[in-house]
DNA sequence: GTCCTCCATGTGATTTTATAACATTTCGGC
DNA sequence: GCCGAAATGTTATAAAATCACATGGAGGAC
């Protein structure tokens, strides 16, 4: 709750990740936001755990497991792919974080305080990925699931395109 | 056209992948509908593309390359990677197969007649999945996008969840 | 027809992503 | 302090995807 009304005037009411917003907000209230969840559940937020989640909240972009061990290594923690893997199980078990299949990497978590079932734009120009709240089932997958009498129990909604900071500036369209 | 008319009462309205159907159709059309399109626009169906289609097409589950690979070596086909990624890329790219990314595998696209935004239904005790159409950008996503300025260039959207008739025999919900 | 070019395929090696298996340590309850 | 459970450290390996370069085959220019 201390998160969004602190951070001011230019804060987005749309996903954040793309607008410009006051972003030393998203690590710190994301990390206390952990903290408050992992005390409330009985879970241990212990310093592989916070870290990860810290590398994590510090871009609105998703980064790969090994890109995280580096870090991880340059911080004096182990090195070795599980103990990415398996803090980056954790968060995203707990709804901290989210893997992007698309990319095969991970996102902290935007909206860490309530349940819900994630939506993802992925910038393919600067790579931000916005995270927008989804109904577990809206749009044409509702629908289907519905007709058909499928069961959703987990879904996945990414969408790639350009986000609108890359819009505005077409002479950079062929970085790499 | 010849399609869905010919496949009987037993076809279901909704997505194919769960209900009883005419399964041969779903081979025999796949193909000749893969062939009616490259034809139509200059592409090659070579014989590994369309053996990699008819593999796909032979079941409404996801196939991972390797396993796509290996049958394409029973066929005396090679057997090194390249092989099937080329050929799925081939099919990708031109809306014969979609990749689920969930999976990190590969289906036969069931809509192959006009160009489309798939959702698909994964069911994690059988593995079977559907597809449905989807609007480019319905529900959350749409919405967010809009409200952002995000401009969508491509949609991975998939359930998991169980099918209808998984859901009908729960004994069988510890297999593996 | 011959050559030439483009595209597709064959092949070996490598990179990237992820997990298995097991030893060791730390935490929390008693 | 002791015990069981959970977390971490470490080695090895599996699974997924791509790179780089050689070979082959279909079609067009002439």
């Amino acid at each position: 709750m201390t998160s969004s009304s602190s951070v001011g005037p230019q804060d987005a009411p749309a996903p954040v990740g793309f607008a410009r917003h006051n972003h030393a907000a998203c690590v710190v209230d994301g990390l206390s936001a952990a903290e408050e969840r992992c005390s409330g559940e009985g879970l241990r937020f212990t310093p592989v755990r916070r870290k990860v989640l810290e590398i994590l909240l510090q871009e609105h972009r998703a980064l790969g497991a090994y890109v995280i061990l580096d870090r991880l290594r340059d911080e004096g923690f182990g090195s070795q792919p599980p103990i990415a893997y398996r803090a980056l199980d954790f968060l995203v078990t707990n709804g901290l974080a989210h893997k992007i299949e698309r990319l095969n990497a991970f996102i902290a978590c935007a909206h860490p305080h309530e349940p819900h079932a994630p939506a993802f734009m992925i910038c393919r120009l600067c790579d931000a990925v916005a995270e927008a709240q989804s109904g577990p089932a809206r749009g044409a997958l509702g629908a289907a699931a519905r007709a058909t009498g499928f069961r959703i129990e987990r879904t996945v909604v990414e969408a790639e395109g350009v986000c609108p900071t890359c819009a505005e500036k077409p002479a950079e369209e062929d970085r790499t």
